[in-house]
RNA sequence: AGGACCGUAGCUCAGUUGGUUAGAGCGCUACCUUGACAUGGUAGAGGUCGGCGGUUCAAAUCCGCCCGGUCCUACCA
């Protein structure tokens, strides 16, 4: 083996290997275990976020193979509606063209040439994670099957009147020229100003005063609202106002919807533009005037000076104008939430639009009671809430977008706007009857990404037909996601499988939370403090991660920063952890549904956790190649202490492992199996193996035992934690699997451990600890006394019961070699020892010879120390016990605890106290 | 405004149904190249568990209030 460990050397190969070898498919036997991966968008790359998700379920779904499940890791992406056409545009802009010199044809095969050169980026990535989806099940939400799936959703839905058609207030994106989800849209703090102006009434008695943070909008009010018990204006309702400008009369109407304290506590009315107004004038029966262009530019409905401006140009010039006729009271400063579009980065609009939409209630009403009745169960429980809320304060679903990328809405209108929903044009023909004078067009549009993303769960398995993998696989297990998109998808998901399948589309939705940098902060590309989880695998040096992280900045500025930030913080740029490493990091941060904080720090640590595992390897291997690890089952050998020991640690650790993979702490599993590998395994287990290979005069029998558990302990370890760390345990387990009797091509497909409870063995948890106790008190006399390790010293043993006679008796060979002694001597209790420094171990003192190595005054402060601490120990105890109401209240076992405790530190106490007078006397 | 989550060592994080001396990794200090490993070993320093109250024999843990942070939802035009 090499000395270090080197995981570029191993993954490629071995993931090569298990994917030609089809080991991710399911294996057709056991109970069906099931993962459908939240599709990436297929513009995107891998960023932390993705790698996280991906390792976690990787963990999951290794985890469940080895367990025997049948086990199917559905993988694909989405065709990210919006974000795709954005892509392909630029590369058009760049070629100097543009979609619609293309037209709608060939644009959409533009767009599919770009997803077969670029689509398969992101998934070349996720093998890079050692990822083990079934490949050859690979779905896309625009492929053909799945397309199909879409089109009967849609077409039934409408059939049941669950989708309509309707001219609504939606969120239209300027720029893009779509409308665009609720969740699409973040409403940015912004400050701004709230303009005060006067509106003349009609009758000519005088104004009133309106305020308004978008005084372009006043060109289409159509009335004026007050609060019904406002008594400075209700002589006014009824009366109307000479709206400026646009030179209307509009009506001043009560609504309880103003808030009397706000601005002067009129409010103008456009219930075209702003979503609140909208329902005003439903309830008022306003007229709806629409001042825009799809492109937010005034349109032919406003006065002749403004139209074709744009908005924010017409917004300065009523203010101008108003002002220039003395109606602008004041302007004062004002914070607000503007809503701008997640892609575009534009200001949103409310824009009357003739859409489609899903009538969400009686879907979300199933949806709700499936997890109200434990059929869908969030980990963690919080996020139950955050869904409740959500679903039943739901609104119709505008599914329509303004796009050509995406699944076309099977609806097709004649001359007169009647509209046919259905396959294609010809059943829509044979259906209702039209003839082929009658021209039929179909609708422009497309569904929104997550109306197809909605029906992945089934979708993605053949759905509507009815196959054997549907029928296996679905519900899927367990849904791993963040919490961002609960709303946007996982909502969703429910809704559409209850309703498609009447079954929910997973039993457990388990909730990551945001990798952050380590500072907590956001990743992204405007900060700089992006990390490529590739990056971390290969490693990257400082020029390239520099003009990586700062390519296509526009900003010198904050190019500038970005770069020093980064020179700063990553000198010498980033090392190779490989992906064992960085996916031990995952995990080990992957507590309950909190964000994370990716420190680099961590990752250094499990690399060498990586190169622990390695060189232990190394150690059992080089000391059991080529000898009898009774690997052919034979039963000559004898079980040390030690492997007792480990044996039932091992046990253990399974256990816990087993444990955090059921309850989704995998932070818990891999912590457990780190300490297991490192402390137990390496730190004690391995040295105490060495007494026994080294000793010339162990019997054959003894070392066989320690070969065979040394072999077979690390093959069982291997198996413990391939789910976590794939590479490397496969790597080490291919060589080390012959010697420990194990068939098997490959780790994936081996079983996973099963603790025993007959393996644990308390007695020899007890004689270990004991063991170590002694030689963790010696070491400490040696490293508080600058004594070398070199030095082999004498010790004796006093006031020890017999069972530290037995347990001395039994472990000499393990403590002289693992605390370099010269020999041992068991004192009885008449027998007196020379001025010694001491440590306890319950009763027995460990008794180090001060002669010659020891300086008086060094030891006085060692014990003045100890003896301080002892006295703390004793002073809390006696306090607490001395205390009547706990003595009566607490449990008996708790009082006699502390009573134990308490003897045991005043014995302690008076020892020291004793060694102390002694040395003192010197 | 409402809600959720978080605040534990210099940093990143664990801490189960309240009950040993509150733990880990990184970093730090001292010593050590000993025959798996310096990506290592041994020993050690470092915490009034955000603050104040309360419940309890006993609170990092349960309850209330406050402070600080993150996020979500809804927003007053």
């Amino acid at each position: 083996m090499e000395k270090t460990y080197q995981p570029g050397a191993i993954e490629k190969n071995w993931y090569e290997n298990w994917e030609n070898k089809g080991y991710f498919a399911p294996s057709g036997q056991g109970e069906p275990y099931c993962i459908m991966i939240p599709p990436p968008n297929v513009t995107g790359s891998l960023h932390m976020g993705h790698g996280f998700q991906e390792s976690i379920m990787d963990a999951l779904i290794r985890y469940h193979r080895m367990k025997g499940c049948n086990t199917l890791w559905q993988v694909g992406t989405d065709h990210a509606g919006i974000a795709t056409q954005m892509v392909v545009e630029r590369l058009l802009d760049a070629d100097g063209t543009n979609r619609h010199a293309l037209g709608r044809e060939k644009f959409i095969e533009r767009v599919w040439e770009w997803k077969e050169e670029s689509g398969g980026h992101i998934t070349r990535q996720l093998r890079r994670l050692g990822a083990s989806p079934d490949w050859s099940r690979e779905r896309f939400t625009m492929d053909d099957g799945f397309y199909e799936a879409v089109q009967e959703v849609f077409i039934r839905l409408y059939q049941d009147g669950l989708i309509y058609r309707g001219k609504r207030l939606v969120n239209w994106d300027p720029k893009l020229h779509t409308a665009i989800s609720d969740l699409e849209v973040i409403n940015e703090e912004k400050k701004g100003h709230l303009w005060h102006f006067k509106y003349p009434l009609t009758d000519g008695s005088g104004h009133l005063v309106v305020a308004t943070t978008r005084p372009e909008t006043m060109l289409g009010d159509t009335a004026v609202a007050v609060h019904p018990d406002d008594e400075r204006y209700a002589h006014l309702i009824g009366k109307t106002i000479k709206l400026p400008l646009a030179d209307r009369e509009i009506p001043i109407i009560a609504d309880e919807y103003v808030d009397k304290d706000f601005g002067t506590g009129c409010v103008k009315i456009t219930p075209a533009h702003d979503f609140n107004d909208y329902e005003m004038g439903q309830r008022h029966n306003l007229p709806m005037i629409n001042i825009f262009d799809d492109n937010a530019h005034l349109n032919t409905n406003t006065p002749e000076a403004y139209q074709g401006m744009e908005r924010f140009a017409a917004r300065d010039k009523v203010v101008a104008d108003l002002d220039a006729l003395g109606l602008l009271e004041k302007v004062v400063d004002h914070d607000l939430k503007v809503p701008m579009g997640d892609r575009s980065g534009v200001v949103i609009e409310p824009y009357l639009t003739n859409q489609w939409y899903v009538k969400t209630q009686p879907l979300a009403d199933e949806a709700i009671k499936a997890v109200e009745g434990g059929d869908i169960n969030f980990v963690p429980k919080q996020y139950e809430n955050m869904y409740f809320s959500w679903m039943r304060d739901i609104q119709d679903w505008c599914i329509s977008r303004q796009l050509w990328w995406g699944h076309r809405i099977p609806a097709w209108y004649d001359d007169q706007g009647n509209v046919y929903v259905g396959r294609d044009e010809q059943e829509v023909r044979a259906k209702h009857q039209l003839g082929d004078d009658i021209s039929l067009k179909q609708d422009e549009d497309v569904l929104d990404t997550w109306f197809s993303s909605g029906l992945w769960t089934f979708g993605t398995l053949g759905w509507p037909e009815d196959n054997d993998f549907l029928k296996t696989f679905h519900p899927s297990s367990v849904l791993v996601t963040g919490f961002d998109i609960i709303f946007f998808w996982v909502a969703r998901m429910i809704m559409l499988t209850l309703y498609f399948k009447k079954e929910v589309p997973f039993h457990t939705v388990y909730v990551h939370g945001l990798v952050r940098d380590s500072q907590g902060q956001k990743m992204s590309k405007s900060k700089g403090n992006v990390l490529d989880p590739i990056d971390l695998i290969d490693g990257i040096d400082l020029e390239s991660l520099v003009s990586k992280r700062t390519a296509g900045m526009m900003l010198p500025k904050l190019k500038a920063k970005i770069e020093k930030q980064t020179r700063k913080e990553f000198p010498e740029g980033i090392a190779s952890y490989g992906t064992d490493a960085l996916r031990y990091t995952y995990y080990s941060l992957a507590s309950t549904g909190r964000d994370i904080n990716f420190d680099v720090g961590r990752i250094e640590g499990y690399r060498n956790f990586c190169n622990k595992l390695w060189n232990a390897s190394n150690y059992v291997l080089m000391n059991t190649e080529n000898t009898d690890t009774g690997a052919d089952g034979s039963t000559d050998f004898e079980l040390s202490l030690a492997d007792r020991w480990i044996i039932s640690r091992l046990q253990e650790a399974e256990k816990a492992v087993i444990e955090g993979f059921t309850t989704y702490r995998l932070d818990l599993a891999s912590q457990a199996l780190y300490d297991f590998i490192w402390k137990d395994y390496c730190d004690w287990y391995l040295e105490l193996t060495k007494p026994v290979l080294w000793d010339d005069n162990a019997s054959d029998a003894r070392k066989k035992g320690t070969r065979r558990t040394l072999i077979r302990v690390l093959e069982a370890t291997l198996r413990l934690a391939h789910p976590l760390m794939p590479f490397i345990t496969e790597e080490i387990w291919q060589r080390v699997k012959p010697l420990a009797g194990v068939e098997g091509e490959t780790i994936m497909l081996a079983p996973y451990p099963q603790p025993e409870e007959a393996k644990i063995d308390s007695q020899a948890t007890q004689d270990i600890e004991w063991v170590k106790e002694v030689i963790v008190g010696i070491r400490a006399i040696r490293g508080e006394m600058n004594i070398s390790m070199a030095k082999q010293l004498p010790v004796f043993f006093k006031n020890g019961s017999t069972e530290d006679k037995r347990r001395m008796e039994e472990n000499t060979q393990f403590l002289k070699k693992l605390a370099t002694l010269e020999n041992i001597t068991w004192l009885n209790a008449d027998e007196e020892a020379l001025l010694s420094a001491t440590n306890l171990v319950g009763k027995l003192e460990i008794l180090v010879p001060m002669a010659g190595l020891i300086d008086k005054d060094a030891e006085l402060a060692r014990l003045d120390k100890e003896i301080g601490r002892l006295e703390k120990d004793v002073q809390r105890v006696e306090g607490k016990l001395g205390n009547a109401k706990f003595v009566d209240k607490a449990p008996e076992d708790v009082v006699q605890k502390e009573k134990d405790k308490l003897a045991e530190f005043k014995d302690a106490l008076n020892k020291m106290q004793d060694q102390k007078t002694k040395i003192a006397a010197l």
